[in-house]
DNA sequence: AAATATAGTTAGACTAATCTAACAATTAAG
DNA sequence: CTTAATTGTTAGATTAGTCTAACTATATTT
C-alpha cells in the first residue's frame, strides 16, 4: 500500500524542485529558490538536498544547481497527479470553487494510497484536466503534453475536455457561463454543419447545444 | 480554515485515550494501555501525558489515571467523525469494501478543513453510520447515543438506518444481502400492515419492498 | 584581475517525537 | 505490614526538520 517511503516533507521539496525546473530551458533551480518557493532558508534547503541526492532523488554538486533525477521527477509527477485529482473532486463533487480547491488539495496529496486514487479517479470519470485547466497526470506518472487545439479542430463523434479560450473578452466568458460551460467540460461533437460551419455539441446528461463556428475557434479543448 | 493546532501525533493520542477510556465505567485509562494501544514505548506516553495536561486536553497526575478534559473530548470526537464520514466516502462512492477503508481514513481524518467536512457530509446525505454500523458524531461534536431501536418501531412514513441485527443466522443474512439491505442502508416506511406485521419499505432508488414482521423485529435501525 | 556583491554551506542550537536503561511509586501477596 | 511484582517516570540519546550566525564560493563590476 505504502508507494514512496518519502516524508511529507521531502515530498514537498520534490513538487518545488520540479516546479521551479519547469521554468526554464535546462529544467533546474537552485537552493534560494527553492528556500523562497517553499518558505524556509537556504541552510535547511542544503540539508534537504544532501538527502535527496542520497536518496537519487536529484542530482546535485555543492554549489551548483539541482535537477530531479528521472525518479525524482516520478514522484512529482504522481503527487501533482493526486493534487490535481483531489481537486476535481473538490470542485466537482464538493462545489468549492477553483480558487479555494488548492489550499485543501495541497494536504490531501500526501495520503498514501495507490488504489484510493485509481479509485478516484474512476468515480471522477477519468478527468484530463483539474478545475484550473491544468493536466492530469498518468497513474505511471506520465504527462500527456496535452496537444490543446480548437474545439472546430475535433473530428465528428470525438469527445474532448474544455481547457481553455482564446477569446477572454466578457461577453465571451458569459455566454460559457450561460451555456454551462468552463474549465473541464466534456464535450462530444455530435454533427458538422458544412454549410456554415457551426456545430451541434453535447454536453453531460445529453444537453445538446448548437455552436457557431466562431464560438468553436474560440474554446481550447484536449482530445 | 485550521480548526485544532494540534499535531497529527496529539490528534492520535487523544483518539485512543477516548476509546480505551470509553471501556470502562471511570472513563479512564492508563499511560502503558496507551503505549500498547499506539504502539509506542510507556515514555513516550508520560512525555506526551505532561504535554497534553499543559494544554488542558487532559486531566492527569503523575502515576494516577488519565482522562480527557471535556476540551480534550471535543477534538477526539471531531476527528472521530472526520474518521466516519471518510469511511462512508470510501464505502459508497469509491467502492471500498468495510475492512478496507479503516486503514485510509487514519489517515484522511487528520486533514484539516471545516468546510470539506461538513461539504462531504452534505455530499454523502448526512449518514448517521459509518460502514461498520457506528456512529457519526455530529458537527458540534456530539455523538446521539443512537437510541437502537427494530425496524418494527420506526413508524409510518418515516426513514431509518439499518445499524444491526438481532439475529445473526446465516440463513437471515444471506437473504438480507439478496435484498441488498446492510449496514448503513436507508429504509423508509411506506406501509404497515395490521393484518400480519408485515411492512413495505423503500430502500434507495425507490425499489420497493414486503418484509415480514420477523424480518423488520430482527434488522436494528436508528432514525 | 581585484574588489564587491550575491549565493550557498557549515556549525551549532532548538523542538517534537521517539527510544533504552535506570530508578521510583503503587499494588498485590504472603 | 513487609516484600515482590507491576506500573510509571526520569535521564540521556537519536532523528527529522528547522533556525541564526559565521564562513566560503561564485559571479559581477569597474
Amino acid at each position: 500500500m505504502v508507494s514512496s517511503q518519502l516524508s511529507f516533507t521531502e515530498e514537498n521539496y520534490l513538487k518545488a524542485i520540479y516546479f521551479l525546473s519547469e521554468r526554464n530551458e535546462s529544467f533546474d533551480t537552485s537552493t534560494s529558490e527553492i528556500a523562497e518557493k517553499i518558505n524556509t532558508k537556504p541552510p535547511t534547503v542544503s540539508d534537504m538536498l544532501r538527502k535527496l541526492t542520497e536518496k537519487k532523488l536529484v542530482n546535485y554538486e555543492k554549489y551548483k544547481r539541482v535537477h530531479l533525477t528521472k525518479a525524482g521527477k516520478q514522484v512529482a509527477m504522481l503527487i501533482i497527479r493526486k493534487h490535481r485529482l483531489w481537486e476535481v473532486f473538490l470542485h466537482d463533487k464538493l462545489a468549492f470553487t477553483w480558487d479555494e480547491v488548492h489550499e485543501v488539495a495541497e494536504q490531501l496529496e500526501h495520503i498514501d494510497s495507490d488504489k484510493l486514487i485509481l479509485r478516484l479517479e474512476k468515480f471522477l470519470g477519468y478527468p484530463k484536466v483539474d478545475p484550473h485547466g491544468d493536466p492530469i497526470p498518468s497513474a505511471n506518472g506520465e504527462l500527456k503534453h496535452a496537444q490543446r487545439t480548437t474545439l472546430s479542430e475535433v473530428e465528428k463523434g470525438k469527445s474532448c475536455q474544455v481547457v481553455g479560450v482564446k477569446d477572454s473578452s466578457s461577453n465571451f466568458l458569459q455566454y460559457l457561463q450561460k451555456i454551462n460551460v468552463g474549465i473541464g467540460t466534456k464535450i462530444k461533437i455530435i454533427e458538422k454543419i458544412a454549410f456554415d460551419g457551426s456545430l451541434l455539441i453535447s454536453l453531460k446528461k445529453g444537453e445538446q447545444q448548437a455552436v457557431s463556428q466562431k464560438f468553436a475557434d474560440n474554446v481550447l479543448v484536449t482530445c
